[in-house]
DNA sequence: TTTCTTGAAAATTTCGTGATTTTGATAAAA
DNA sequence: TTTTATCAAAATCACGAAATTTTCAAGAAA
């Protein structure tokens, strides 16, 4: 049936959070079996996963699991924060009663599984749940932006700044500051403050920058 | 030798400045004996340009060439103003005398051809030129900002834009306006004034989005 | 030792085929 | 006339194999 995009996204969940050691070979003869498929349905999955950057590919030199960069991290975080302030600010102008309940929603769940995460000690068992729950809370905060372009690039860019992120030595991939930073911006979000709601977003990313970025960019008329 | 790229070139072409009508069924079958070559190469292509969103795609219903919408060309101008005018900004802190030389290049041809095109009747043979002096204008705009990834989204964003323009009815792909707002971005750029060049880029596209949108977006701290 | 060839093994890309699904026209039923 | 059923033609999708290209180790030349 949907065979195809279930191995799309097995695929995805092994490149992206799978443990795959950075510049592993992807060769879909070899990962034709864990699929039972043919290696043509794999390539094609490869292909798909390429030309949204989540794995490297060279022509003749088949696909690789990119190796993450100072310099790729700097990069995606910096649109994460782009398009996120857009698409939050968007929402809150546009965005009415439901948008509000179902980020209260998607920030309770979230902030429970932080919760339990600080209290253990490996987080690694509680990692996918988190992992789901925080992007889904990023996502609902500019569900309401009106733009299917902007959620579809957002998505597309949340998905390699967090390869990058879980796949770097640091492992940065959960702080206990999260906990206030996720609640600061839903506050914001409620509060319908854009000034505050961009400040609040770009302090939550900042941690992720690796080089200096101007602490301001003035922004008129647009 | 490296066929594979050029007939995904060779569609891409087609699909955004071909003629085609939107919805038609792009079929592999067909397709091959254009290129000569069978339907699992020209499938394959088709499939990495709809993950692109050049190319509408269907589970066993095909490829047809996408159809514009007044909602997909808001959401296209907006984003390509939201990343342009950031990739802009960027250049202007980052960039130095080569990339102020290469912007004044760039202009100069694309100016050329638009004064051409100002004094034909039919603006179609010229077309072609036209389009790839102003993608490359706005690419070099764009090409000191130091973010492959800011770069990577804009040229996807920019050509879903093109194909969603010159496909929609009215064919609005050139308009007299465009030589003195080509100019004064250029001046802006010169003048490394951030607030202008945002101002100007925003009103060089405006006139293609078809919703009202927030003449002003306070952006502070970021 | 270092650099350059050689050539077999391995991996990648392309292609035609058969199985499955959709499409569209025609006929039957309401 | 309108709706539903039937079924053949056409298109799509997954597959395995053939053709092409790369890799890399072993030997020859500098």
């Amino acid at each position: 049936m949907d065979d195809e995009n279930d191995i799309y996204e097995g695929l995805r969940l092994r490149v992206t959070s799978g443990g795959l050691t950075p510049n592993t070979k992807l060769k879909p003869s070899v990962l034709r079996h864990d699929y039972n498929c043919s290696a043509s349905t794999i390539r094609e999955a490869l292909f798909r996963l390429s030309t949204v950057g989540l794995v490297s590919f060279q022509e003749q030199r088949g696909f690789r699991v990119p190796i993450p960069t100072d310099q790729a991290q700097h990069e995606l975080t910096h649109l994460r924060i782009l398009l996120e302030c857009e698409g939050a600010c968007l929402s809150i102008r546009q965005g009415g009663i439901d948008w509000e309940s179902r980020l209260t929603a998607a920030h309770h769940k979230l902030s429970h599984i932080e919760k339990r995460v600080r209290g253990s000690a490996d987080h690694m068992p509680l990692f996918i749940l988190w992992a789901k729950a925080e992007q889904a809370f990023h996502e609902t905060l500019i569900s309401d932006c009106g733009s299917d372009v902007l959620k579809a690039t957002h998505a597309m860019i949340y998905q390699r700044f967090r390869q990058q992120v879980f796949n770097s030595d640091k492992k940065f991939v959960f702080v206990v500051e999260n906990i206030e930073q996720h609640q600061g911006i839903l506050d914001a979000a409620l509060m319908r403050d854009e000034a505050l709601i961009r400040s609040r977003i770009y302090s939550h990313l900042e941690r992720n920058l690796v080089f200096d970025m101007p602490p301001e960019l003035p922004k008129l008329p647009y």
